[in-house]
Order: structure tokens, then C-alpha cells, then sequence
DNA sequence: ATGAAAGCGCTAACAT
DNA sequence: ATGTTAGCGCTTTCAT
């Protein structure tokens, strides 16, 4: 029995006398002897790895995605290197060009990289990008373009008329989208939209934008994600402004903690354990058919919990509330 | 100019003649040339590949240890996989035994596996065990008995006499300590501990067993973990039950969460980007010399937060706040 | 159905 | 300081 027997034992067991076969897997079993994927990587081309880059690790959005695309790697034998690019473009390019030679493709998960940066990359190594989307390129977006008009309806439904947007970092796609779907959204007699930002997705971003929001006049907010929505009610609490009394906030992303905080938030729900799973799938499914450049875009729902509430039952906006419509009792 | 210049040039560089050197070093520029080193693996033996596991991505626990790690293992030119176990000692073993020929070794965080199973794998492939501690094998762990013991200090001088234990996951060395030092740290007269689990480490796990605790009687709870005792306080208030108010929570890690609930949580901060560093380090001095079995323990530390309250504010316990001694008007 | 041999991209002796 | 050679563990023709 000999050296080729045992390889095709594993990768094409087909071809080999079923009694062989049994005999090599017992003795592999006895010795734990496993093949050496590096070593097959090395001929066969296919790493069984998949490099999966974000933003932070730490932010709450990613972990369910990655925990989704770990799992539906591992369903397909294969596994996830994770890399975390602390926010920056430059690391990520490195990232990319670093993992490159020993995985099969990468999932670039809200990239903040140019376009054309990206676009190069892919002529590298096989990439599906999460989050953004770019032509020519397999993509896996949520669709917060209409989370966003649905959370601005829901708020003008409410009565608010000057409405402010939180807008989330430089470079990110989803922001742009947030931006135009929320324009479009608020155009109409006697409507405005103020725009902050760009500011850091974080609770720290939200809190940073506090002061900016209460000066504008503005009687509800959509962030660009739930942590700045948190970091915000936050700032706003400490100055004394009440959510949902005083003004109105609406999240993105409906992350674990949104259910959690007090006010539980009103947010838009990103599919993220989905995309997280559909982007492996693309991934995996690159070799079938090279030129397929497909885009799956998951829907998202507004999720209305207590952070939202009427106009008339508010103050005149973001101004401490010491206004004479503020007459309340302490209940 | 030859192949084994080039290989010099990048593993080697100061057996090359400068000249030369930068020479090759254009040339790779140019064409986008890395050494492959799945390739450099097969005859150097090793990777720069280390693998991360954990009991549950999503548990917001892991994600700064994850992040923390991430970041030590690139400073050091590694690359890390990420392998979630989902709680499960069969996947964890499973997990070890299919990275282990593509890692330099692997970090296995809060394992749930047999202490002789560790010992086992740890002869086929460099272990470094964070969140418990088994004789002979490097270790990275928190000091959660110290953790557990402040807590239960603080509980005792603020009044607390019947205090409750709502125990960790079965097969958590992190729980036995909890429970160890709790049981040392109530013992004394008039005292009593009573404990409750074993429970799933989440907050559905602390939603369970808010009945118990009810019926217990106790006028405090240790959790362990903070992701439970967000749960247990969510179903207390389900049933009326007020915190601090009528009964006190701690939990334990100091999760980003704990700062953004209402009532903030009292807690045990777990250093766990510490942790992450420390044990990658710790696996990168492996080869050093590799009978050196260190264990690293990182101090805890509490912080009171407005979970917890002296027992003379409290009503008679966790039964619902209906006793003569909570006439308290509303404020 | 199995064996023999070449070679994936690289490094590590050993020459020169 | 550089070139030559063998071989890491595997898969894959090509023979048999």
C-alpha cells in the first residue's frame, strides 16, 4: 500500500478498493494522521481558508456576522482567518495583500478603502465585499437604504419635522446610502433634514454629537448605527434632555444591546448573521461560474421599541427641557 | 541572480549583499511578489499561523479578547482562526485536532472540554489555555476567585445576609472558582450562600432562573457573568422585583454593556485584552524553551456600579415589593 | 486498482 | 556572497 493510495484515500476515495480504502482509514485513525492541507494547498491550489476583514472586532455589529460566516465556512470544511483593521484603509489593504496567498478569498466587510483600491485587490484575490457595493464585484449589502426610509417615515409619521442624521465615518457606503435614502425621505413642505458628521461609529461618536444635535433645533435623530444612538441618548441624558420626551432617536443594526438600554431603542434591523453566511456562500461559489458578479441585497425592518415617540407629547425639541409645555408631574 | 537569493533576501537578509538585496527587493515590488508562506511552513515547520478558540463569538466576553489577540499576533507577523465552539466540548475537540497542522498552536479560551482531553491535545499541537488552569500546561486566567470574594465583601458590608450564587455553565473552570471563593467568602454566622445552576452563560440563562432566585429568599445575587445578570435583572423586573431596590446584583467581566443598562451594573472587571495578549505572547515564547509551563494570573478588581444597595434600603428580600418597609414615595 | 515519478513554492545544507 | 541540490507533504499524470 503506498504513498498515492493513502492520498486518494482522501481527496478521491472513489477510486480506490473499498477494502483498501478501510484499511488505510484504520491506520490513519491508529496513527491520527491527518493530511496536510498547507501541503495540498501547495499543489491543488485551494487553501480551504477564507480571510474574513473588519472594521472592529469589538464593534457589536461583527460579531454576529462572524460568527455566521465561521459557521457556514465550517459547514463547507473550510476556516476563517479574522483580521481587524481598526477602522483604517491603509491597514486593510495590507490585510488583504498579506492574507492573499494563503486563503482562497476574502470577505471585506465594510471597507473603507477607495473604490479603485478595491477593484485592484480583486484582481488579486478573489473578494466579496459586505456592505458596500461596487460594480463589477460580488457584493453582499443590507438594504439600509430602505431601513432608513423606513425609519424616517416612522418619525414624520410621528409629527417631527426637523429631523437630524447622525452620519457614521468617512468612507463608508453604508453611510452614503443612509444619507441619500434619509434625503429623500424628509424632502417635503415644511420638512428638514440636518446632516452631522462624519463622525465614529461608536458610542464615543455618539456622544461626541450630542451637543451639535441639541443646538440644531431637531426633535428626532436617525443614527448612523445603534452605538452612536446609544452614545447619544447618553449625551443627551447628561445635558438633561429626555428620549423619548424631549426628542426622538432611531438606531441602525439592532444589536443585542439596543433590546437592553433604557430606553430601549427603536432601530432599523440589519440581517447581519445572514450576510455574514451569504458571503461565504458567494465566496465559495466563485469557482462555479467566474463571471457572475452577483449582488444579494437583505432586506431590513424597523424595529419600534421605546426611544420614538409623538411630537405633540414632546418638548419644543432639542432645547433643555424647561419650556412651559414641559409642565410635568413627577410620575 | 537566483532563486535562493531571493529566498535569502526576505528570510534571511543579511547573508545578501545590499546591492543585490534591493535589487530583488524592486524587482518583488514590481511584480507583487510575497513569499508564499504556506510554502516556507512545509520546510520550516512553522506557520505563523495561530489558532483562537472560543466558546461563543457572540457572547460580548470574547470579541476584545479576540480583538486584543488579533492585534498582538500581527505585531509579531501572525495571522489568526477564529473557530467558534458554540459551547460544545465535541466541536472544541474536533476544532483543535483540524487547525492543528496549519497553527503554531492554539489558544483555547474557556474551555469546556476534560482536563485529560486538554492534556491529550496538547501533546499534538502547542496549547496555551486561557480561563482555566490545569497542571502542567501554559496558562493565561483571571483571578476570579479575588473577583468573587470582593464582590461577596461588598454584598456582606452593605448588609447582605442571604446571598445567591447563580452559577456558570457546566464544565467551566471559571464557575468552580466563582464558586469556590463564594462559598469561602459567606461562610460565617448568619450567613448563607445558595447556589443556583448550573446555567447557560447568557441572558437567557439569567432570564431562567429569576424564579429561583425569587423563591430563595436572597436579598443579593453574585452572577456569573454580567451577560446573566442582565438577564436575571430583566426577569426580576418582569415580576416586579426591583434592583437595587428590593435585591442586589453583581455580575462579572465588566462587558461594554454593563455601563449602558438601567440600573448600571455592579461588576468584576476581567482584564480580557490582557488576557488575549498575554497568551498570544505566551505561545510565540513556546519555542524559547519550551518546558516552561507558565501561568499568568490577572488581578480583578470591582466596580459598584447601581446594581447593588445596603440591605436596610430593601425590602424583605427577592419577594415582590409588597412588605410594610417599602412605603416609599415616589420620587 | 495501484505504483512510480514529477512538481507545487519554498528553505537549508552544501558547494563554489 | 551566490549557485546547486534535496526535500517539506501532498496530488496528479502516466504506467502498469
Amino acid at each position: 500500500m503506498h504513498i498515492s493510495t493513502v492520498s486518494r484515500t482522501f481527496s478521491a476515495p472513489h477510486l480506490v478498493n473499498v477494502e483498501t480504502r478501510s484499511r488505510v482509514l484504520a491506520c490513519a485513525e491508529q496513527l491520527g494522521y491527518r493530511p496536510n492541507r498547507a501541503a495540498r494547498a501547495l499543489i491543488t491550489g485551494r487553501t480551504c481558508n477564507i480571510g474574513l476583514i473588519v472594521a472592529d472586532i469589538a464593534n457589536p455589529f461583527f460579531p454576529p456576522l462572524i460568527k455566521a460566516a465561521e459557521a457556514q465556512a465550517r459547514r463547507h470544511d473550510n476556516h476563517i482567518f479574522v483580521a481587524d483593521t481598526n477602522e483604517d484603509a491603509i491597514v486593510e489593504e495590507e490585510l488583504v495583500r498579506a492574507l492573499a496567498k494563503q486563503v482562497d478569498g476574502v470577505l471585506l466587510c465594510s471597507p473603507r478603502m477607495s473604490n479603485s483600491l478595491i477593484e485592484q485587490l480583486s484582481r488579486e484575490v478573489p473578494l466579496v465585499v459586505v456592505n458596500r457595493q461596487i460594480t463589477g464585484l460580488p457584493a453582499v449589502v443590507m438594504d439600509v437604504a430602505q431601513g432608513a426610509r423606513l425609519a424616517m417615515e416612522h418619525l414624520i409619521g410621528l409629527g417631527h419635522r426637523r429631523i437630524a442624521l447622525a452620519a457614521g465615518p468617512r468612507g463608508s457606503w453604508t453611510s452614503k446610502e443612509i444619507r441619500r435614502a434619509a434625503m429623500l425621505a424628509v424632502r417635503g413642505p415644511g420638512r428638514e433634514l440636518v446632516i452631522t458628521g462624519p463622525n465614529a461609529p461608536t458610542e464615543n461618536g455618539g456622544l461626541a454629537v450630542a451637543d451639535q444635535i441639541q443646538k440644531s433645533g431637531a426633535t428626532a435623530v436617525l443614527a448612523y448605527n445603534d452605538l452612536m444612538a446609544i452614545g447619544l441618548i447618553e449625551g443627551l441624558h447628561t445635558r438633561g434632555i429626555r428620549v423619548p420626551q424631549d426628542i426622538s432617536i432611531v438606531g441602525i443594526d439592532d444589536i443585542t444591546l439596543s433590546r437592553l438600554t433604557r430606553p430601549k431603542l427603536t432601530t432599523v434591523a440589519t440581517p447581519t448573521a445572514a450576510a455574514g453566511r451569504a458571503a461565504v456562500d458567494m465566496l465559495l461559489a466563485y469557482g462555479d461560474d467566474r463571471r457572475t458578479t452577483a449582488l444579494i441585497n437583505l432586506q431590513t425592518e424597523l424595529v419600534i421599541r421605546d426611544s420614538t415617540a409623538p411630537l405633540s407629547s414632546q418638548g419644543s425639541g432639542a432645547a433643555p427641557a424647561v419650556t412651559p409645555s414641559t409642565t410635568e408631574t413627577p410620575s
